[in-house]
DNA sequence: CGGCATATTGAAAGGAGTCAAGCTGTGTGG
DNA sequence: CCACACAGCTTGACTCCTTTCAATATGCCG
């Protein structure tokens, strides 16, 4: 099914252990962390499953995805982020995801033992880790019970609505992932994520300018989910 | 769809505030809080989904369900708990899901702000606080690629791992929960899981000793996901 | 022992998947 | 600057897994 990301793929991005820190990453408001921002190429993996933890990440430009992959090849998108947030957060010492960028990417390095030395002299960023694990928490929820619940008319529109809150300005959402992205975040074949938009389209509920551009009108697919 | 079990289903159980802080309750190894233990009637409330978070809870004894219901009625059963494990940690102020006891249960109540200033006075209960966390995102995470990739036969095989991990003993597994507890925690019907598991037993993968007694051969079942 | 909730089983319908062409549009080379 | 080429997207026809609807069966509890 689809094409698959494997960690052979592509090259893992690795900065250079004696840049790393040059840069101040805001990790939350008041936290503030050394980093690195590293550019990563379309598709490049920032980390693989297998990999040891070593930093937290956040994404100063483009979007990322976390994925899963079971041992035939079906793959998972655990999550997407974009612009702002943060990710790769992990309580083990083995990555359980892989993460690779889904556009050409600017993302900062943090290393770790950074945040961890941060959170234990500081409460405010223990409590901003904190935010973060529970807020990561509750995405995951609303995952599981759209991916449990809703049919495939109802994951779209609940994606558009994700999207449009998190990676759109207005009501123009800006998708930077493919429809194979977008299948395997939702359950779905990029097919019947093809067709529910092209009927989404047809109802006047969205309009495209692209494939990858969507303009919600009078948010008709906001109606269905809690 | 299925049995709703509404807010106005049964009574929420509430601690006397009087009686609130009698038992000693231990929310981590090392990491004791004071609360209380109340037997909880099967199916009955032990919080709503639109109460305050004023609690953490730990199964003493029998089984719990966390919910979520939708507005037209289907329900999503976001996960199970059993005897030595806690629930009800949100960050919010105001809970997002519904509690109720699967069987008669002893549930300890221990108030939110106990283990706040517990974990705020100690780095221990502040690590395990976090542990706890890290472990239900790995849950979330894991049931929402269970829900997005795996075919029915591979959910009920993969329900029943985890249930003899967690609720079993050898290779017997008690299921205290019904066939639509089970339903909605997978997102299939009863009738799939009820087929499923008849298909597996002639398949000799498990073995029946009444409807909620399962044992499994030769971990037949096991063979599947990562 | 009866009665009701829970579980199983069957038959038919339907929604999403699969397989298979085309189409579109973006990037690149002539 | 145009045109080709490839990846990504859409569309169609058909299949199949899961749901739906409908009876039974089982078994727990009073």
């Amino acid at each position: 099914m689809a094409t698959l990301a494997t960690r052979d793929d592509y090259a893992t991005v690795r900065p250079l252990p004696a840049v790393a820190g040059r840069d101040a990453i805001t990790l939350a408001s008041g936290v503030v962390a050394h980093g690195t921002i590293v550019p990563v190429a379309r598709d490049a993996a920032i980390f693989a499953q297998e990999d040891e933890v070593a930093h937290v990440y956040k994404v100063i430009s483009g979007a990322v995805r976390v994925t899963r992959l079971l041992a035939d090849g079906r793959r998972h998108i655990v999550a997407f982020y974009f612009a702002g947030e943060l990710f790769g957060l992990e309580a083990g010492d083995t990555h359980q995801f892989a993460a690779e960028a889904v556009v050409a990417s600017r993302i900062a390095f943090v290393r770790r033992s950074a945040v961890a030395s941060e959170a234990e002299h500081s409460g405010d960023a223990m409590w901003a880790v904190w935010r973060l694990m529970a807020q990561e928490l509750g995405r995951a929820q609303d995952h599981a019970l759209v991916l449990g619940r809703l049919n495939a008319e109802e994951r779209v529109a609940a994606f558009l609505r994700d999207m449009a809150a998190r990676a759109g300005s207005g009501d123009s959402i800006d998708l930077p992932m493919s429809r194979t992205d977008i299948a395997d975040y939702l359950g779905l074949t990029i097919e019947t994520v093809s067709r529910t938009l092209t009927h989404m389209e047809r109802l006047g509920a969205i309009r495209f300018a692209g494939a990858r551009r969507i303009h919600l009108r009078g948010g008709r697919p906001l109606a269905k989910v809690a």
